[in-house]
DNA sequence: CGAAAAAGAATGAAGGTTCATTATTTACCT
DNA sequence: AGGTAAATAATGAACCTTCATTCTTTTTCG
């Protein structure tokens, strides 16, 4: 079996301030995840070799075995940072607004904005995200999971009450509505002329009507569900 | 460079009948492609071996190269047929339909069904489809690119037709609709008591009234459509 | 029988991982 | 403070396993 990884834990409560070695450590890791995320966006995981992510960090390829298990133990130690992320960020600004259609609008173009402003992002999770949901998912989805759960909450909420049609499958459309958002994403990464705004409109303009949204919001979010 | 992979193409006009041993050829072609589906499908391209695939189709590892020129060569044939297949058998049903409303519902209907129906299939789709997108799309992605490209011109002819909300983005739409047909396979797969049909009109009500479909088709497709 | 097809052992390249060595930082002592 | 020893971190060449691919031998069948 291989060495355990060594800690990179963050500061806990009670404890000393971090060393300077601590902290140094702690953005090394953060530097090998970064150049992860690049490497496996551009190549793919399985294509990418360990010692093309220790290049782009900056480091010797043993030195990813310090801060790493082995080479699967960095993508699942990148997803589930990268879920992480972007769930807080979600969430942070949907979590007072009371109406679930504005919610899932929220939701829309929160998600858009965040994948889209990261190129490396938007292709990894393009690239890995199905396969990695494979392997990586027996290990360390929970905030992959998490973000799902979040959609199909909003969703019930909008049915409970009585502004989505109650016919539809939640689970489903959360799923349907993830995939669309990441197709967005690289819609506007590839033509880099469109703008983000409009195609999250789109997007939020598309589930809005076909979950049979009904009435129309203060915002300039349902303008096209005219039901 | 690698020797050139023994020809098996299909009987040509004019052609004398082929041979028994020509046939056998064929068949053996079809049998490892079959078999790379359900190997890939279950273990992905890159950890499967070529040695499991030629297990799964009971033949040598040598003999696969006697049909396909390398590993790569065997997924995209694969995706090839694949989607040939699948685009051909949706074009069958949606062709003589004048209405983009209920072609858009046909082509729902059929890829979800003809998906479905092979849990290999389904699994491969997901898996691989987009990491394969990128690499084997250089090559090889002539009828995927087709069906999308069915799947865009239904919605325009919408558009055209006055039947479909003019602000929408049709390609944007039409990959979302692809990955959420997908999506939906998934469903229909991992809770087998879900019936597909019941599946199907999710998705379609949802993209008709997402697209601002107005007026009620005959059939039941549109039944929650009440725009 | 002879040619095509299949088998499967052998080959060799590739790349993940290890580990002996070197460099750096921290702790300690005078 | 300055200097030294211990501890930790980083390096990168070497190792070793894992396959994709090739090639010689064997089998099949017209």
């Amino acid at each position: 079996m291989a060495i355990a990884a060594r800690n990179v834990s963050f500061s806990v409560v009670g404890e000393k301030r971090p060393s300077l070695r601590a902290q140094r450590s702690e953005i090394k890791y953060k530097t090998i995840l970064e150049a992860a995320k690049k490497t496996f966006a551009k190549k793919g995981f399985y294509t990418a070799k360990v010692i093309d992510v220790a290049q782009e960090a900056n480091v010797a390829s043993g030195t990813i075995y310090l801060y790493f298990k082995n080479k699967d133990d960095i993508i699942v130690k990148l997803f589930d940072d990268v879920f992480e992320n972007i769930t807080a960020q979600i969430w942070s600004e949907i979590k007072d607004v009371r109406d679930a259609r504005e919610q899932l609008a929220l939701f829309c173009a929160g998600y858009i904005e965040i994948v889209s402003a990261d190129k490396y992002l938007a292709d990894l999770i393009h690239i890995e995200m199905n396969p990695a949901k494979k392997y990586v998912s027996r290990y360390a989805d929970k905030h992959f999971r998490h973000m799902l759960g979040m959609l199909e909450e909003i969703i019930e909420k909008g049915m409970d009450d009585g502004v989505f049609d109650t016919n539809i499958l939640a689970g489903l459309s959360a799923r349907m509505i993830y995939s669309s958002l990441n197709e967005a994403c690289l819609q506007i990464i590839a033509a880099s002329g469109k703008n983000t705004q409009t195609v999250a409109d789109s997007v939020s303009a598309m589930f809005l009507r076909g979950l049979g949204a009904i009435g129309v919001h203060d915002g300039d979010v349902l303008v096209a569900a005219g039901c």
